[in-house]
DNA sequence: TTCGATGTTCGTGAAACATCGAACAAGCTA
DNA sequence: TAGCTTGTTCGATGTTTCACGAACATCGAA
């Protein structure tokens, strides 16, 4: 478990933020996060293995997106809003609408939460 | 020379579209085609390959981000910015936005026409 | 018809990516 | 201390992407 890199708001860029958001999981964890509220990962469900999803969450992390913060031995994350829309000015906001239109990255959700079957 | 698919506005996707965009040559031909005007892939200047450059353009027309037009031996690419903008309302003008922010994709030019050195 | 110009496709590597299970590290808890 | 929980890292695998040069197809011009 050891400390995770996050780029300066200054470091994101344009073409990293654009691959991070091509695959459906991450752009579901984005989504799940639009909230603004901190999740822990165990809350997290995704069809993917730990090792996989724990890949994802980085890939999410290095390109600016989320923060990571730990505790014990659990992690949390909660997405730079301000950060990406800083450097990226409506693009977020652009996506999670576009994701939210078209459902991309349902089969991401949060524990607990009500899942429209 | 054969028949280039075109998807539907309709079939345009979020994921496909975040895929494509986030190279920075095919920004760069995006940054190109942002006034609206048709290009020749002749007058298309990019440090790579014909080779190359004519994928890069198939993965943009793929993405439903161009339209080709075939004229003779030659072909002629544009912005499908009304059919992106239905679908995915925004994107592509955040995208623009900070790509011009950043001046990513500055590797991409027309021929003939005056390059800020 | 022969040649040249213009793109596409093919064959091929190298690199990146998504995915998994297994092994590992670190911190609680018993 | 031993064990459990949580998340990371490693190695393997298969897929996709980017890149190139070479070969091919097509059209217009000589």
């Amino acid at each position: 478990m050891r400390r995770a890199h996050h780029p300066e708001a200054g470091e994101i860029t344009l073409t990293g933020v654009m691959a991070a958001l091509s695959d459906p999981i991450r752009v579901g964890l984005v989504r799940v996060l639009a909230d603004g509220r901190e999740r822990g990962w165990g809350e997290l469900q995704a069809p993917v293995a730990k090792s996989t999803l724990s890949h994802h969450l980085r890939v999410l992390r290095d390109a600016g997106l989320t923060r990571t913060r730990q505790e014990g031995t659990r992690c949390f994350v909660v997405l730079r809003r301000e950060d990406v829309q800083a450097r990226l000015p409506g693009l977020l906001q652009a996506v999670l609408a576009a994701a939210e239109e078209d459902d991309i990255g349902r089969q991401v959700s949060v524990k607990g939460a009500e899942r429209p079957a």
